[in-house]
DNA sequence: GGATAGATTTTCT
DNA sequence: GAAAATCTATCCG
């Protein structure tokens, strides 16, 4: 049962802004050993190599390596000391570009996420959350996104997405309105409608 | 509801 | 040594 999930050819097809757009609408899924999350993608993000925004617009490096490699790839690092944001490889081999995956609408294993984002990265271990979220609120934004889904660099930075654990399967819905709008969180660049949501979603990371 | 400050560490200058 | 594709708690209205 694998017949909707994306191929190599899908992501090479695409430049990374029809990429981002393609994207909004299909499923997310890792197969972990606690158990199957996925969700739709709702919020993306494209980072192009002439972007001074994109962590590969200055010089190749160590931590940007994904980002050059095929189409297809994660690319997976740690923001701001404690949270990981989860990126699509996009564009050939060579040229460093991506699509980060912003916020989604949970499809599976729900109360595995719940779980997850019980607990919050801390310096001496993780603390304990002591509300409830909502539904809406357990893929709402990279950091959050990736730890839902338990996403870690340590372990799905730089990996095919055509294969296990991690992959995506298309859309189940081609009745997604799409909107862009301007980048979050960013200094430079900010300008660039480079930011694709679903149109009156509950579940992106913000308006 | 919105605004602000603080956490925390990898990466590059 | 500063900045970074973030999030949460806390204050205030």
């Amino acid at each position: 049962m694998q017949e909707n999930r994306l191929s190599l050819s899908f992501y090479k097809a695409f430049d990374t802004l029809s990429l981002a757009q393609r994207l909004i609408g299909c499923e997310l899924v890792h197969e972990s050993a606690d158990g199957i999350t996925s969700g739709m993608i709702v919020e993306t993000e494209a980072y192009l190599s002439d972007d001074p925004a994109c962590h590969a617009f200055n010089r190749r490096t160590i931590r940007t390596e994904p980002m050059y490699g095929t189409a297809g790839t994660s690319y997976v690092y740690l923001i701001y000391g404690m949270y990981q944001c989860f990126n699509v490889v996009s564009n050939r081999e060579g040229i460093g570009e991506a699509v980060l995956i912003r916020a989604l609408e949970p499809l599976k294993g729900i109360s595995l996420m719940e779980m997850r984002r019980q607990l919050i990265p801390g310096k001496s271990g993780d603390k304990i959350r002591t509300k409830t979220l909502k539904l809406n609120e357990l893929c709402r934004g990279p950091g959050n996104l990736a730890r839902a889904m338990g996403i870690e660099r340590s372990l799905h930075n730089n990996l095919s997405l055509a294969g296990q654990p991690l992959y995506i399967n298309n859309r189940v819905s081609e009745t997604i309105e799409i909107e862009a709008s301007t980048r979050i969180g960013i200094n430079v660049g900010k300008e660039l409608p480079y930011r694709f949501i679903v149109r009156n979603s509950p579940f992106v990371s913000k308006l």
